[in-house]
DNA sequence: TAACCGTGGGC
DNA sequence: TGCCCAAGGTT
């Protein structure tokens, strides 16, 4: 084994986070655990993990499992399609491969949710075979190691970076060289002030010899930031909240909310929130009292969402649904049972630390 | 293929 | 605080 190789893995049994996944490296730990790291940060996957494990403690126990339960263990971690995947994906596996993850390439990039990075984890990690990875930490890493000038993203640079993720890859050392690229990557290649001093390759890495690590990766232009303003109401009778249950396809699929959309030109949040009600639900609401602004973000978007209570006025009891698929009238408590998108959660989370309201 | 799909933490 | 970013996949 070559040096480069050999001083990756001995910092990688010295540095490795402990995590839960790393203990016994069981195919279905590993699968669920890549699944929530896509573009989402360790430290905020290892407590939905753990509580994933306790739910669902093998592959048949999610095979068939309730979308909606889910879906609100999956509350607040975003891009809740990589979930309904997981169903997908385990029901496939209960059905055509025994109830187990198959030790194989090609069968598993088949899976929903599983690409190129996902099965080449699986394949190294949990089965400790040849298979190359590259993740944005890979990605960065290489590109300061070998100084690569151009884009990372770029079809040629990536298929470099690919070849020679798997150029260096040390038999019999798959799962251990892989996490030890992309840990070395999140702990001392960072994006921001790398912490090139204590880096255990840094004799090797050519940006850093060149004194261009600050300019390496070079990225694509990031997609242009949208602000956006949203009204969104609690319409309560009799004790109990109007929620609805979002289309099937589209950003916070199967996900409910309270009724509301965005301002148009010329609107006060106030009209929006009327508009919206009859346009979603053919409810005339009215009496409108401004309960907090919530701040949050989606993908390119920055929402700064009016949240108000309202109430029914003349006319139509029930909802008529154009915006949603589903409604219910459910009690504040109950509101606990249901998967919400982070800026409505947030509204609620509002209402019961903020006013004392039990929800 | 480029757009879509979320979110909260770091600085 | 505003901006940047993250163990990608699908269509």
């Amino acid at each position: 084994m070559k040096k480069l190789q050999q001083q990756l893995l001995d910092w990688f049994q010295e540095n490795a986070r402990e995590l839960p996944w790393r203990k016994t490296y069981t195919p279905y730990h590993v699968w669920i655990s890549e699944i929530m790291l896509q573009q989402t940060q360790m430290d905020r996957v290892v407590d939905y993990f753990n509580r994933w494990i306790s739910r669902f403690p093998d592959l048949k126990s999610i095979a068939g499992a309730c979308e909606q339960d889910v879906l609100k263990l999956w509350e607040g971690l975003g891009y809740y399609s990589r979930a309904r995947n997981i169903i997908k994906s385990a029901n496939i596996l209960v059905a055509e491969y025994c109830g187990k993850l198959p030790a194989d390439h090609n069968q598993l990039l088949k899976l929903p949710g599983i690409g190129k990075y996902t099965a080449g984890a699986i394949m190294s990690i949990a089965f400790n075979k040849e298979y190359p990875l590259v993740d944005a930490n890979i990605e960065r890493v290489f590109a300061r190691l070998f100084n690569l000038a151009q884009p990372v993203k770029d079809k040629k640079t990536s298929a470099f970076i690919w070849r020679k993720a798997g150029d260096l890859l040390p038999y019999g050392k798959a799962r251990e060289f892989n996490q030890a690229l992309m840990e070395l990557g999140a702990l001392v290649c960072i994006a921001k002030n790398p912490r090139c001093k204590i880096c255990p390759i840094k004799t090797d890495c050519q940006a850093f010899s060149f004194d261009l690590v600050a300019k390496r990766p070079v990225l694509n232009a990031p997609a242009k930031t949208i602000f956006i303003e949203m009204a969104t109401g609690i319409l309560e009778q009799n004790g109990r909240i109007l929620i609805q249950k979002r289309k099937p396809k589209g950003v916070w699929a199967n996900l409910w909310e309270f009724p509301g959309g965005r301002l148009e030109a010329g609107e006060t949040p106030e009209m929006a929130l009327v508009r919206e009600y009859l346009e979603e639900t053919e409810l005339a609401v009215g009496n409108l009292k401004k309960i907090t602004t919530v701040k949050h973000s989606y993908t390119i978007y920055r929402v700064t969402l009016h949240c108000y209570f309202c109430s029914l006025m003349d006319g139509r009891l029930e909802p008529v649904l154009h915006g949603a698929q589903e409604y219910r009238w459910v009690k504040p408590e109950e509101l606990s049972d249901f998967a919400l998108p982070a800026g409505h959660r947030k509204l609620v989370d509002h209402l019961q630390n903020e006013m004392g309201l039990f929800m």
